[in-house]
DNA sequence: TCTTGACCCTATAGCGACTATAGGCCCTAT
DNA sequence: ATAGGGCCTATAGTCGCTATAGGGTCAAGA
């Protein structure tokens, strides 16, 4: 049975739209078509995309994905590249995990700095105004980026 | 005491060209000039500066920067608003950490499906594409975005 | 005096992973 | 016959920077 592409995306829970981006970026093969030029996949496209899927659930990059399926078409005698990928991600994902924490101590701390009122001024807005001595401020005061929460 | 971009730059931890792009987002005020054209910062434009990296280092985005700059710079009666944002952004972040938490267990249980060759084909490959029975996958697959691990 | 290098300027394009918009064809139901 | 939904392509926009190109300014050293 072959699915149209927004039968596919329903299964997948993946949009339309990124289907097709996935297609365009070489991720996915470019589908059969019917005459009036639809899109028709099939069983390995539906697993191909699941993959695709899971693997960016795992927060992987398209590159990553790329060369994992490169792999995955094409098995060599060992998996190190694999191992070592998962083992940065679990690496990745821990650090973050530490960064939102601290900035999660940081947040409620300013939180309780309101009173309610603005006599004198909001606490909260001094206090981003005059900033915290704050090791992890300054730290990434000197390798910015990821600060996205 | 005024400061050329470079200087100012230093002082925050900011790069040359974010400042420059403040500017250019209406995030800060465009400053005096020298006969040179060069940008010249005073102590207003040092502070304000500063306001908006601890923001970005609390998650903030520009768009949220600029409402608290426009409240800062025309104090009203009550700060309901700015409690609500710190509110809210303590709740994402909350979000985001059980989100990293379950992604890493789920990490680790791919790690350890990798025997450490690929006789009969790789754990971790075969754990991608068939995927797991998981909730949080279920979930995701229904609200994507945020997925950058 | 010349040149080197650090700093400054503007304007524009690129990043990643989508998302939105415009403009148009196809198909079914009312 | 027309309205609504799904499909197509191509292009531009999102966010918060970052990089590149192409040029002017300025102080120190050979």
């Amino acid at each position: 049975m072959k699915l149209k592409i927004g039968e596919l995306a329903k299964m997948t829970g993946c949009q339309v739209v990124t289907i097709r981006y996935y297609e365009k970026e070489g991720l996915l093969e470019r589908p059969e078509r019917t005459e009036r030029n639809y899109r028709l996949y099939g069983d390995g496209d539906i697993a191909r995309l699941r993959f695709i899927r899971h693997c960016r659930q795992h927060g992987m990059s398209l590159a990553e994905i790329r060369t994992l399926l490169v792999y995955s078409d094409h098995p060599t005698g060992s998996c190190d590249w694999i191992n070592r990928l998962i083992r940065t991600h679990i690496e990745a994902v821990e650090q973050q995990i530490r960064d939102l924490e601290h900035l999660k101590t940081h947040l409620e701390s300013l939180y309780h700095k309101c009173d309610g009122n603005r006599e004198g001024g909001c606490g909260i807005l001094k206090s981003l105004i005059d900033g915290e001595n704050c090791q992890y401020c300054q730290a990434r005061q000197r390798r910015p980026g990821q600060e996205r929460a």
